[in-house]
RNA sequence: GGGCGGAUACCAAAGCGGCCAAAUGGACCAGACUGUAAAUCUGGCGGCUCAGCCUUCGCAGGUUCGAAUCCUGCUCCGCCCA
């Protein structure tokens, strides 16, 4: 397949990325280059199954990598089986736990599926650093640590931090950057991708390669995505995540509650929309957020479902109905039961998951939250005999119940 | 190795013998307002069989009618000296 000319491919490559180095005409240089001869460009994305589940801003670079495939590059999925029992220290204040190979491996699975629904990882070339890593000696270890120095490394801010805090830092940490630039030099890289906090990792990959007689790597940087709280990056244990593999009327919901300010970047790093829609759009911070939410759930889900989350985003939040699919609950054999068999309220709502705790739900119930059958139930002490109930508590919280 | 200071709920930080489930701020939850979000206001924010009871203030003991508050030992952290 032709390649596209170059500026075009630059335009594409450059939006929504932070910084290329060691610069843009080094890319443009390569583009060229791959354009004469026609051989695609190499790109490498290394990731790391450390944990099971990937978000939208994991999604930022996937998406990056996608542009290079779309034009016709040759991307590397390199699945980082070996880093990933030593751990990036990026960004850490302390050392990340070990996983075992069993846990990376299974992280692996998970995450491959859902990498998948950004890129096409059958026309992807999917490598583990495993397949070099895990067969070499102490001794290539000790030869690849003598290619870089460790003032270089220390160099780095989080090491710097933890180094005037004087927390540990292993040397397994150390050599961590070294094993990712190594991967390049295997790989025999033309461009590797990652995040802004990924940059000096990147920069040490470029470094080994000159070191082997390679032509160093073009490393490219997107921006780390801010997560629905507006202030830290998207993650998993912040609780602020929009994840890839959840449902469509979920993803709709906690879309519909970015900040209005991040919108902009939200388009800008999740969806295709042109940046002219885009500046019509942003003129109505909530026409612009109803199409980000359509925009990013149709791509996972499809433009049906797209289309049923707003239908019913619309009905639970602005009409206070109930959405589409109820959880249903049917009380365990032990419950607390009130001597005339029934089952009293903040049982219900605790046991439901509708609250952490009856405590919790009694709250509820005294702040008027709690609404059974459509109708505020501000008494502590009801109960519930057999039948079937809908409780809702706030908004978009609601269940089922079959009591028996 | 020695000296000093500190360890309180998700985080920060008051309390220094009873009125402490523990001030205050942030985060968070719910309500009002707003077709989103934000801002603002209100209430809540350990658990339970909830007008009462139980478990919490680094850990383990002790003094006392009574301890987060006093004493002893231990652990960890910070600063200073060697």
């Amino acid at each position: 397949m032709p390649f596209l000319p170059v500026e075009e491919q630059l335009a594409v490559l450059k939006r929504g990325t932070v910084d290329i180095k060691a610069s843009e005409a080094e890319l443009a240089e390569r583009l060229a280059e791959s354009f004469r001869t026609g051989r695609p460009l190499r790109v490498k994305l290394g990731i790391d199954p450390s944990s099971p589940d990937i978000h939208l801003g994991h999604t930022v670079v996937l998406r990056k990598l996608r542009d290079f495939q779309r034009l016709g590059h040759q991307v590397i999925v390199l699945w980082g089986t070996a880093t990933a029992m030593v751990g990036d220290p990026t960004g850490r204040n302390k050392t990340r736990p070990a996983l075992t190979r069993e846990q990376v491996e299974a992280n692996k699975q998970t995450y491959r599926d859902q990498v998948a629904r950004v890129l096409d990882v059958g026309k992807a070339e999917e490598r583990e650093n495993g397949e070099w890593f895990l067969k070499q000696s102490f001794m290539d270890c000790v030869a690849l640590a003598g290619r870089y120095t460790v003032a270089r490394i220390l160099e780095r801010d989080d090491f710097q931090k933890r180094f005037r805090a004087e927390q540990p830092i292993s040397v397994h940490e150390f050599l961590y950057p070294l094993l990712q630039g190594h991967d390049s030099v295997e790989l025999r890289a033309d461009v590797e991708l990652g995040g802004t906090d990924q940059l000096f990792n990147l920069m040490v990959g470029r470094e080994l390669q000159k070191q082997a007689g390679q032509r160093p790597q073009v490393c490219i940087t997107t921006p780390l995505l801010e997560g629905l709280d507006g202030h830290n990056k998207m993650s998993k244990s912040l609780d602020n995540y929009v994840g890839v593999a959840e449902s469509a009327s979920t993803q709709f919901g906690k879309l519909m509650k970015v900040p209005n300010e991040l919108l902009d970047k939200y388009f800008t790093l999740l969806t295709d929309v042109p940046p002219e829609t885009k500046a019509a759009l942003l003129q109505n911070p909530l026409d612009a957020k109803f199409a980000l939410a359509a925009a990013v759930v149709a791509g996972y889900h499809g433009e049906a479902a797209a289309r049923s989350a707003r239908a019913e985003y619309d009905r639970v939040h602005q009409h206070g109905g109930l959405p589409d699919e109820l959880p249903e609950w049917v009380p365990p054999a032990d419950v607390r039961r009130l001597p005339d068999g029934r089952i009293a309220l903040p049982n219900c709502i605790a046991g439901s998951g509708l609250a952490p705790s009856t405590s919790d739900a009694r709250r509820l119930i005294e702040a008027g939250s709690v609404r059974i059958d459509g109708a505020v139930v501000k008494d502590v002490k009801a109960a519930f005999g057999p039948g079937t109930y809908v409780a809702q508590v706030g908004k978009a919280k609601a269940s089922r119940w079959r009591l028996p």
